[in-house]
RNA sequence: CGCGGGGUGGAGCAGUCUGGUAGCUCGUCAGGCUCAUAACCUGAAGGCCGCGGGUUCAAAUCCCGCCCCCGCAA
């Protein structure tokens, strides 16, 4: 079949590669965001989708904003028999859904109807799902509310983080991508409405939502700095004693069985060494910490040169 | 020229403003104490103080240039 790979994140690479490398189907396109400036510096980088793009042969398509005519038009000379929407970013118009002569699906890191949105992978950790997956669908105008071809499942470890379930299910993309293509020649392809009133919205993340809230269960804040690891990150902030108001990003922490002091209160572990911290209803041991203009390191080797940590209060 | 923090023995930091013998917490090694120990005591090794230039009797410290790391903003 002719396939246009519409996408813009990491997670669709695997996703494009199996379509660059498919004998039975040719990728007649690829639709990605602009390249835009990234980093400290500013650089204009292009999209994961299109850095993985090394054959040039595969017309790239850019808009700005895809729901303008002349891009619809671009998109439209492809002639494409399906179309494949991963981590884009844009929403698709009703002009461009309509353009596939067989369909036009999109491949959702959740299973729907769990966790519609931008941000599925942290909601699913967060919430402490067991576990999560791909689900292909049939794109209609809304927010991930089309009805489902299939989906593929996987468990979700109990020291997942955001960034390792993110590449497992991009590296399972291919397989229910292969599945469901199979499914659409043989027209034998199912067609299941979601189950609307089952339905969860995770919302795109800003950095501001990784700001830790202790006074939040200690499991809770576990999950969430596991879902949001890397990104956006989790973090506290404290005083220092300079009285000065200073970032701690918190990369990794661990329950910890030993008394624990009031909500937000930094102390030394005695059992570990380091820092734990008081959350409404136990300790938490934190590990991989980074305070702001400082490098990522372990609590322990960071306290050696801050003694004023412990003691300190997050607020 | 977006804003800001930083580069000091193996790790994390202080010292820089106010130039004058390189310091702290830990690690390593040796010895001691102990039934024993990640505990405690004693001792030791280990630093061209990011790189280059300048000022000075004297530079980690002051001046100029460069490299690298990190936080924010986008």
């Amino acid at each position: 079949m002719r396939v246009l790979f519409i996408g813009t994140g990491e997670i669709g690479v695997p996703v494009l590669r199996w379509l660059l490398e498919s004998s039975e189907h040719e990728l007649v396109g690829v639709v990605t965001q602009p390249d835009k400036p990234v980093g400290r510096s500013q650089k204009i980088e292009p999209t994961p989708i299109k850095a993985a793009l090394c054959d040039l042969s595969v017309p790239v398509l850019q808009p700005e904003r895809i729901k303008r005519e002349e891009a619809i038009a671009q998109i439209r000379t492809l002639l494409p028999d399906v179309a494949v929407v991963m981590a884009y970013g844009q929403i698709l118009p009703r002009a461009v859904l309509d353009i596939p002569g067989i369909a036009c699906l999109n491949l959702h890191a959740s299973l729907l109807p769990k966790y519609r949105g931008a941000a599925p992978i942290q909601a699913a950790i967060a919430a402490g799902e067991r576990e999560t997956g791909i689900t292909v669908m049939y794109m209609d105008e809304g927010l991930d509310t089309g009805d489902i071809l299939l989906e593929s499942r996987i468990p979700i470890a109990p020291d997942e983080t955001g960034g390792s379930l993110h590449d497992r299910l991009g590296e399972i993309a291919p397989t229910a991508l292969a599945a469901a293509l199979a499914h659409l020649k043989n027209r034998n392809a199912p067609r299941v409405p979601q189950q609307n009133a089952a339905a969860t919205l995770a919302p795109k993340l800003e950095r501001e939502h990784g700001r830790i809230d202790w006074s939040d269960n200690a499991e809770i804040i576990e999950r969430k700095i596991r879902a949001f690891n890397p990104w956006p990150g989790t973090y506290a902030v404290v005083r220092d004693d300079k009285d000065q108001e200073r970032k701690l990003k918190i990369f990794s922490a661990t329950l910890a069985d030993v008394l624990p002091p009031p909500p937000g209160k930094l102390a030394a572990s005695t059992s570990e060494g380091g820092l734990i911290v008081g959350t409404a209803d136990g300790a938490l041991q934190l590990r991989d910490v980074q305070l702001e203009g400082k490098k990522r390191m372990h609590a322990v080797e960071l306290v050696r040169g801050h003694a004023w940590l412990a003691g300190a209060t997050a607020i």
